[in-house]
DNA sequence: AGCCGTGACATTGTCCAACAATGAACCGCT
DNA sequence: AGCGGTTCATTGTTGGACAATGTCACGGCT
């Protein structure tokens, strides 16, 4: 946190020197960034770039492999493999959110109750503009899911998945996806746990919840939506409270 | 989204083919994580780690890029030098958002007003959270920076800073430090952009906000608290939407 | 004694040249 | 048309060398 300031000399003329990887993991950071490479362009091969750059091949993969945990390329080997741009999407700051905030958890740096508060302080929102915005196509997804929900047994290795895409939905409903990408992240981190023990009864009022949270969705009603999330979030809470045997 | 389900043999005993760089780097991630490496130790020299593992000097850099990457160690070049495990603490999420965030924003694969949306919708608990809660030092704190602003010019480099620590500083006392990692780094990108017209009333405006905001939290009262908050977000949304050049 | 340069040393950073593994395309056989 | 092997471009890994970096200890100078 300390700030150094050149209070004399305000005048600089050098730079810091850049390492050769650095040089060539920004140039091909910048080129990417800047839409000179697209979604999906092909890299020149490792030994072109490292040609074009003027360093060996370890250097330029080591620009690459930075670059490809980054989520900016993708690495296919193989004869018409190569270096690829990734694809990035607001589905990116999700999975960078689900990373960090996993590590964090399993490190015992943030506690589980915060993680859990702010999806809900990020839910309710979610839920009103959903229901403001939602589309119709939106609104017979969520019907469908429910409906899968209904007919689903406890133990079915589906369950989990239509609650995440149910909750997902929602969030990409109220047309922000920024919002969208953290609830369905904060979600994935949150939920898992209460797939544990999920006794018939638990099963049947979340599908009950859910049904009033589409409901008021269909009726386009932010302020009853916002009372079903919120019921349904508080219920979730306490039950999972009940279970906490780590 | 489709999901492959093996149909006829569900027997599983092959496992997916792990990679020389993989299996060394989950090796060291899953030791960090674990806690068996704590913050601050310094992994042994490359070419121990490549005769631990049975792997090439190579290949331990590039598991050892990727996990600096990552931002779970970082390198130390120089004689005392070497890998050292990173502090790994909430404000490592912060800056994974502000990271993807800017990403995304170049890009133009989300929008400004959607990242000030989600803003808005967490400073409010945010703020509401560190009326109830404040310490008697955060309180300090924030009257220190509310005075600072006072008497800063309008040119000082300093405003940026400030301003910076004021929202987080209130994100901070809410005592979650997932919404405080939040709103910091959705602040981070999202208020540079009005530091490039700012004029004395602008500044006396915003320092006026800021106290009524510090009174509200220092009366303990998150009612008044959310209405200060709303009213600054709004002055500001509405005088960056009288300044859109680019 | 204290200060400053200087050189040794351990470690990461880069280079080079080769070979292994991968997986797509091609070709020929039936 | 389908099947199986071959070719080939590209990434993945290896081993060994040298360069750059920054700490430490030493020795000389004041």
């Amino acid at each position: 946190m300390v700030e150094l300031r050149d209070t004399q000399q305000s005048r600089v003329i050098g730079q810091k020197v850049l390492r050769p990887r650095e040089q060539v993991e920004e140039r091909i950071r910048v080129a990417i960034l800047s839409g000179e490479l697209k979604t999906g362009d092909l890299l020149p091969p490792e030994v072109e770039l490292a040609r074009q750059f003027n360093v060996s091949r370890t250097t330029v993969r080591e620009a690459l492999r930075s670059l490809t945990t980054q989520g900016l390329i993708y690495k296919v080997p193989g004869s018409r493999g190569g270096n690829f741009v990734q694809l990035i999407d607001h589905h990116s700051l999700g999975t960078a959110v689900i990373d960090s905030v996993h590590n964090l958890l399993t490190l015992g740096s943030i506690e589980f109750t915060e993680v859990a508060e702010v999806r809900q302080h990020l839910e309710v929102p979610a839920v009103r503009l959903a229901a403001a915005n939602r589309s119709a196509e939106d609104l017979e997804r969520l019907r469908d899911i429910v409906r899968r929900q209904k007919s689903a047994s406890v133990d079915d290795p589906e369950v989990p998945k239509l609650d995440e895409q149910f909750h997902s939905l929602i969030a990409q409903a109220s047309g922000n996806r920024v919002l969208a990408s953290f609830v369905s992240a904060l979600h994935h981190e949150t939920e898992p746990v209460h797939y544990l023990d999920l006794s018939p009864d638990v099963g049947r009022a979340t599908v009950r919840q859910h049904k009033a949270i589409v409901d008021a969705i269909a009726a386009q009603d932010p302020d009853a939506a916002e009372d079903a999330i919120v019921k349904h979030l508080t219920y979730l809470r306490k039950h999972l409270a009940a279970h906490v045997k780590r």
